[in-house]
DNA sequence: TGTACATCAGTGAACGCGCGTTCACTGATGTAC
DNA sequence: TGTACATCAGTGAACGCGCGTTCACTGATGTAC
C-alpha cells in the first residue's frame, strides 16, 4: 500500500534528518575532518553500524552535510534577496551580503565547510556543484537586473586585458546573458572581497584588528556597491 | 667547553628542522587537524616517545609549523617589497601581491594553516600574533608612504560612519599614523579582498570560474590599486 | 481477510588499525675539578 | 690531562583510547496472492 510504504519511508527520513543533525553539531566541536561516525551514531542511540544503512560510509555522511551547507547559505541568500523590492538594486545587494554574513556567523563550522580550506583525503563530488552556485547566482542576478536596466555598463576608462576579457565573456555568455565584461570583471571582485569579509570575520582573523564587526562589514557592503558601479 | 656545547645544539637544531620539515610534508597529505606525532616520528626513524624531546606536545608542534608559516609569508612579501624602488608604489603593492599569491599556491597547507578556517580544538597562542602581523604590516607600511608623499588622501566623496572612523582612529594611531582614515579603511578593503582572492585560488573555489588564474589575479590587483587611489 | 514471503532497520561481535602520552631505562656526550 | 659526575637523546613497552567497516543475525514492518 502506497499509504504504509511512506509510512516507513517518513520514518527513515527523520531518522536520516537526526543522524544528520547530530553530525553537525559534532562538526562544531571536532571539525570535519575528525568527524567520527561512532561518536555521531553514539549520541543518536544506535550502534555504530546502524549508521551504515544510511549513509554508505563516513565521506557519504561528509558529503550530504555540505550539500546541506551550501543549501543552507544558498537558501538565506535567495530569501534575502526575494524580500526586497526587485528594482531596489542596491537593497538587494545590501541584504544578501548581510544574509551570507549572518548565515556564516551563526553556522561558522558548516560556513567552514563550503569556504573554508577544503577537508584533506575528501574530494568533493559534482553534487555539489549545483548547490554551490546558489549564492553566486543570486549575486549574478543582481548585477544582470542592473545591467538591463541600463544602470551597470561599461565607463569611460574601463579597460580589460584580452585574457581576462576571454574569461569574462565566457562566462556571462554561458551565465549572465547581457552584462558588460567590465561590469561582470566588476562583480567577480565584489564576490570575492565579501567571502573575503566573511571568512576573516568568522574564521578570526580581525582578532586585535576590528572591534565593531557590524559597522565595519557594512562600510565594506557600501563600498562594493560603489565598485560595481550601484552607487555614485 | 662552548664550542663543544654548540655542536650539541647544533645537532639539535637539525633534528629540529628535519621534524619540523616532516611534519610539513604530512600537513599536505593529512590536514592539520590528522597531523600524526606518530606517523612523524616514524618516517624521521624515531621511536615516537622521543619526539617528546623536541616538542612538548603534538599542538606544540602545530604552533611551531602555524608560526614558520606565518613567518615565511611574512619574508616573501617583505622581500618582494624590498626589492622594489621604495618610491614606486604601484609597483611595491603589486609585488607584495604577487608574492602573497606565490607563497600559497606553492605553500597550500602552509596557506590553509595561516589564513584557512582554524584548526578544530586548537587555540592559537600569542607567540603566532607578532608574525601574522607581517603581512598586513608591509601592506600598511606602503600606504603609510604613500599617504607621507602625499599621493593617498582623503578624497571628496569620502565619509565614514562614526563607527568605523573610530576603529580607522585607534588603527592609525597605533601601527600607520598620519594616514588618512578613508585611506586606512580602502587598504583594509584591498588587504582583505587580496586574501579573499588568494584563499579562492589555492581553496579551489574558481574551478569552473576562471582559467586563466594569473590574469585575472593581476586583473584584480589592478583594481585594488585603484580602489586604494595607487592609480587614477 | 489471512497467510507466506520479502524487505528492511538495527544488533553485537569482530577485524585490524592508529593515536598521544608516560615511564623507567641505557648509553653517549659534555662539564667541573 | 684524567676522572667522576651530570646532562641529554633516544629506546621500548605499556596504558587506555578511538576509529571505519564487515558480517551473520534477529525481529519487526510491509507486500502479494
Amino acid at each position: 500500500m502506497a499509504k504504509a510504504t511512506s509510512v516507513r519511508a517518513r520514518v527513515r527520513a527523520e531518522m536520516t534528518d537526526e543522524i544528520k543533525e547530530t553530525a553537525r553539531r559534532h562538526l562544531a566541536e571536532q571539525g570535519a575532518s575528525n568527524l567520527s561516525l561512532r561518536a555521531v551514531a553514539r549520541e543518536v542511540g544506535m550502534v555504530s553500524s546502524a549508521v551504515y544503512r544510511y549513509f554508505e560510509s563516513r565521506d557519504a555522511l561528509l558529503t550530504a552535510l555540505i550539500i546541506d551547507a551550501y543549501d543552507a547559505l544558498g537558501d538565506a541568500a535567495e530569501t534575502a534577496d526575494a524580500g526586497c523590492n526587485p528594482s531596489d538594486l542596491v537593497g538587494r545587494f545590501e541584504s544578501v551580503c548581510i544574509a551570507v554574513r549572518l548565515w556564516g556567523l551563526t553556522h561558522p563550522h558548516e560556513y567552514a565547510l563550503t569556504y573554508g580550506s577544503p577537508v584533506p583525503g575528501y574530494a568533493a563530488p559534482q553534487d555539489t556543484v549545483g548547490p554551490a552556485l546558489r549564492v553566486p547566482l543570486v549575486l549574478g542576478g543582481i548585477v544582470m537586473a542592473g545591467a538591463r536596466a541600463g544602470i551597470l555598463r561599461a565607463e569611460a576608462g574601463d579597460w580589460l586585458e584580452p585574457r581576462v576579457q576571454a574569461e569574462m565573456d565566457r562566462i556571462t555568455a554561458t551565465q549572465f546573458p547581457g552584462v558588460p565584461l567590465p561590469v561582470m570583471a566588476r562583480g567577480l571582485v565584489a564576490w570575492t572581497e565579501l567571502f573575503g569579509a566573511v571568512s576573516f570575520e568568522v574564521f578570526g582573523r580581525l582578532t586585535n584588528v576590528i572591534e565593531d564587526r557590524e559597522a565595519w562589514f557594512s562600510y565594506q557592503v557600501r563600498t562594493l556597491t560603489r565598485l560595481i558601479g550601484l552607487r555614485p
